[in-house]
RNA sequence: GCCCCAGUAGCUCAAUGGACAGAGCAGUAGCCUUCUAAGCUAACGGUUGUGGGUUCGAAUCCCGCCUGGGGCGCCA
């Protein structure tokens, strides 16, 4: 084997994957190989890729000048492994915190624009655990989008028109005229809704009368437009409510009855330009996508765009609002944050778009889809079967669970203090199992694994942060100047730093790939870490020095959780 | 029939094509006169659905199959 020349390889620098080690690591496999085949080429037989593999980096390793800020270098199983200077670095990566405070994790700004869609609740209905885990996601993603640098348009689209909106005005207006509802309006509304639907299911000729009102509204009948815009309000303000709970804000609000007009003239140019065919009055009007576009296999299929007797469908309003998102905001990226159901439909208005004249525009689309939310047994949460668990009595169980936990656990808090953490604590709960998978993942939405507060959850991160809290709330001197630590670092601390030391990475490919998952993980892997390193070393009572370098770190590791806690739309407690 | 997704420990889930597949929950055995035990430690627990292929190297990429879920012309 020779000390001739290997092939060039680029090499790529990643972490080094063993708790407790810190430094970079690359590997020789894949130089290796391909000096395996060059001398297999010349008809020579190589040693095995892994043999070649650890001599490279034998060599390497002893050719090498050790690069400043790097401790050691080793070289074991073809891996070259390059130590950090664990003094030096600590203090770098504490001070970057320090000096960044809130914005630590945040990037450099982008110049691009991305809106994201997100939530798009229904008036006139209930909302559930499976809305939440919509309203998570797209608000979580909005945070990881802005903090990586873009800036982020929040917009949520309201559908308050259409078939349910109508059922509910009748059941209204026959069995609760003049009624209002009480502070839980959400509630409220839906409770009404299911009780249409459950007149309308025992009485099918009833279904006339619904006709009847739908015509009415139609045609802009005063009473019936006054009725539907008073109802529409407790809709609304109930979703206010529900939204200012869940500490969620949006730019945008896009309301569904505000395209139903552009819908139709639309439509009608689609077919002016011989892109949807015109069935009426026998079938509906439709987009043959496949046909336009040429494809052979079924790929696309077939959209409808308007009902045979001339009303609107979604995507009667989603193509002008798509358009008019662009138009509005010229955004670099559309975002859709949309269950995983309606996939094809959004591909279908993606490509009609494109059809229509604005293929730029459609390229810009982008679904991001997620599994739905299902109960014990895979039961799907629907209305009509009683299924369903509100949100209203999510957040009320887990309050007052957590409030039971926090009189137990901290009986000194004041009792405003103890719902404050009550209220922080079971809102980062009730997200958290929505953000801590990947989106492709049913949830399935379990009342036991809700109100556990232990162990992989977000009380977990939130209690290391509190635990920091108290360690810098008991220092009674300022926090100290910058310094390199004196001591030598235990193991622990060395973990802390390194998933630290991680974060604005990690924020990038969180946005890049629109993942906050990775967040959601790294954040319990520091919580896990501070733990750690909170029942290995004494801060408060340790030697001067060591002391100073560790308050520093706790200083930091705080700022690093609740820089990551927010991002994830979950609030870091002070105390619990 | 066509298309999409999932399948990893008893359960819920992680895991840049890379080094020994990791956590939590449940169960077992321990740790509170020491910065809050919503915590920590230890042991236990795996043929990554299955059969091939690509690769120096596969839970990860490709092909087939199995199981479960979802979508597919006037629901939203």
């Amino acid at each position: 084997m020779s000390h001739h020349h290997y092939p060039q390889g680029n090499i790529e620098w990643n972490p080094i994957p063993f708790a407790g080690k810190w430094g970079i690591s690359t590997s020789f496999f894949q130089i290796a190989a391909q000096w395996a085949r060059e001398q297999r080429a010349q008809g020579e037989t190589p040693l095995p890729v892994p043999q070649i593999a650890a001599q490279i980096a034998n060599q390497v390793s002893e050719a090498l000048t050790l690069p400043s800020g790097f401790q050691r270098v080793e070289s074991v199983n073809g891996y070259l492994n390059l130590y950090f200077d664990p003094l030096e670095f600590t203090r770098r990566v504490v001070d970057f915190v320090l000096e960044r405070g809130e914005r630590f994790g945040w990037g450099e700004t982008k110049g691009k624009r991305i809106l994201v869609e997100f939530s798009q609740p229904n008036t006139h209905k209930a909302f559930h655990v499976g809305h939440l885990r919509n309203v998570v996601l797209g608000d979580a993603l909005c945070n990881i989008l802005e903090a990586a640098g873009y800036e982020v348009i929040r917009a949520n689209y309201i559908n308050d028109t259409g078939l349910h909106v109508i059922k509910w005005l009748w059941n209204y207006q026959k069995h609760h005229a003049g009624e209002e509802p009480g502070e839980d309006k959400t509630r409220w509304m839906g409770d009404l809704y299911a009780e249409a639907n459950k007149r309308l299911e025992e009485n099918p000729q009833l279904e006339s009368e619904v006709r009847q009102l739908y015509a009415r509204w139609d045609q802009r009948e005063p009473e019936i437009m006054a009725l539907w815009q008073k109802t529409r309000q407790w809709s609304l303000e109930g979703f206010d409510q529900i939204y200012a709970t869940l500490g969620v804000r949006f730019d945008h609000v896009f309301y569904d009855h505000e395209l139903e007009k552009p819908g139709q003239e639309l439509v009608e140019e689609l077919i002016r330009k011989g892109i949807a065919v015109d069935e009426r009055p026998e079938g509906p009007v439709i987009v043959r996508l496949d046909d336009l576009l040429g494809l052979k296999k079924e790929t696309y299929r077939v959209l409808v765009v308007l009902r045979s007797d001339g009303t609107s469908l979604y995507a009667t309003k989603d193509l002008p609002l798509a358009i008019k998102k662009f138009e509005m905001f010229n955004p670099d990226r559309s975002v859709y944050v949309i269950d995983v159901r309606q996939s094809l439909y959004l591909q279908q208005i993606f490509k009609t778009i494109a059809l229509m004249g604005h293929p730029e525009w459609a390229e810009r689309c982008y679904h991001f889809s997620y599994e739905i939310v299902n109960l014990p047994g895979n039961v799907t949460i629907a209305s009509r079967e009683g299924t369903v668990v509100l949100l209203e009595d999510l957040v009320r169980e887990a309050r007052q669970r957590a409030l039971e936990v926090v009189r137990e656990k901290n009986p000194n808090l004041s009792p405003a203090e103890m719902e404050e953490v009550a209220r922080v604590v079971a809102l980062g709960a009730i997200k958290y199992p929505m953000l801590a998978r990947e989106a492709t993942k049913i949830v399935t939405f379990d009342w036991n694994a809700a109100l556990d507060f232990n162990g992989q959850a977000a009380p977990y991160i939130q209690y290391a942060h509190v635990r920091a809290n108290s360690i810098l709330r008991k220092m009674d001197t300022p926090l100290p100047a910058s310094l390199v630590p004196s001591h030598e670092l235990h193991p622990t601390e060395i973990q802390l730093i390194d998933w630290i030391s991680r974060i604005p990475g990690e924020v990038q490919r969180a946005a890049q790939e629109m993942r906050p998952l990775y967040l959601t993980n790294l954040a319990y892997e520091l919580a896990r870490a501070f733990n750690d390193f909170y029942a290995e070393c004494p801060v408060l009572k340790a030697d001067e020095e060591t002391r100073a370098a560790r308050l520093r770190l706790v200083a930091a590791a705080k700022q690093a959780m609740a820089n990551l806690l927010r991002m994830l739309g979950i609030l870091p407690p002070e105390v619990m």
